[in-house]
DNA sequence: CTTACTGTATATATCTATATAAACAGTATA
DNA sequence: TATACTGTTTATATAGATATATACAGTAAG
């Protein structure tokens, strides 16, 4: 089984995060499907050239987050994540990251326009300057 | 000279960080106005229950910032923050948790409008739930 | 020029995050 | 039941963040 993670050498990021970011990823959108029995710890850290005790706490991060299954001796699987968990899974990160941002905003006193302004143009500019009615 | 400073004894933002973000915060919503000297790092440190190193670090990275001049001998000062710099300090500052909250949102496949709602949604709530004319 | 205040530099301590190796334990199957 | 896979536990190494004390250096005023 091959996974496809890419790791930035030269990144700040830690070397677990990067995997556990995309892993989370490929999962939440469905391209991993459910019971998928994911590479072994010792052959994944193989592919990835990193020990087996980082694929490890990877795999335990996302369990944690129940979007794991593991049993020693067997292996470590996609678990089911039901549509509601999934989305409110989707719907938490975002809202941490967006609610970061508005108290950033509170924090240096911005005004709630002036907030919903920037917060247009950003998203003009990464979900590209298409027009709405194409959704 | 007193500033106000609240420290959380049992939180895990580090000291130096709550100094740093409160005195940020002063300085650019203008209630310390340029020129203002502050503390010496021995009194401030003496006020703060904390080691005069961590004052500096305080003042050393708002320095940087471009909010403090510090000359040696003589203390730290409000530096001048031109509207233009101070402007473009606040902006930048959302601008980055916004821009981390947009790419939380494609990173799980959030679609434009999912993601606009729920800006919305945590706006209304932190702003308060007030009609827009009011501005 | 001494004194009493400023900030600065150096060396160190402690804790946490990150990452590892090697020994241990469960599972499946020939 | 031997073996060849799984995951797990323990002990450890390293780097960076956080925080400190102490000695150093600049400034201003009596």
């Amino acid at each position: 089984m091959w996974i496809p993670i890419q790791i930035d050498e030269k990144s700040a990021e830690p070397l677990y995060h990067q995997i556990e970011t995309q892993l989370r990823s490929l999962i939440i959108s469905g391209n991993l499907a459910e019971g998928t029995l994911l590479p072994s710890i010792r052959e994944f850290a193989g592919d990835l050239k990193c020990s087996v005790i980082t694929v490890r706490r990877v795999y335990q991060d996302l369990e944690g987050e129940g979007l794991l299954r593991t049993r020693q001796g067997t292996g470590t699987f996609v678990s089911h994540v039901g549509d509601g968990a999934r989305e409110e899974y989707r719907r938490e990160t975002v809202r941490k990251a967006l609610e970061a941002a508005v108290d950033a905003g509170l924090s240096v006193h911005f005004g709630r326009e002036e907030l919903e302004e920037l917060f247009r143009e950003i998203v003009k500019h990464k979900y590209g300057e298409e027009d709405k009615k194409e959704e």
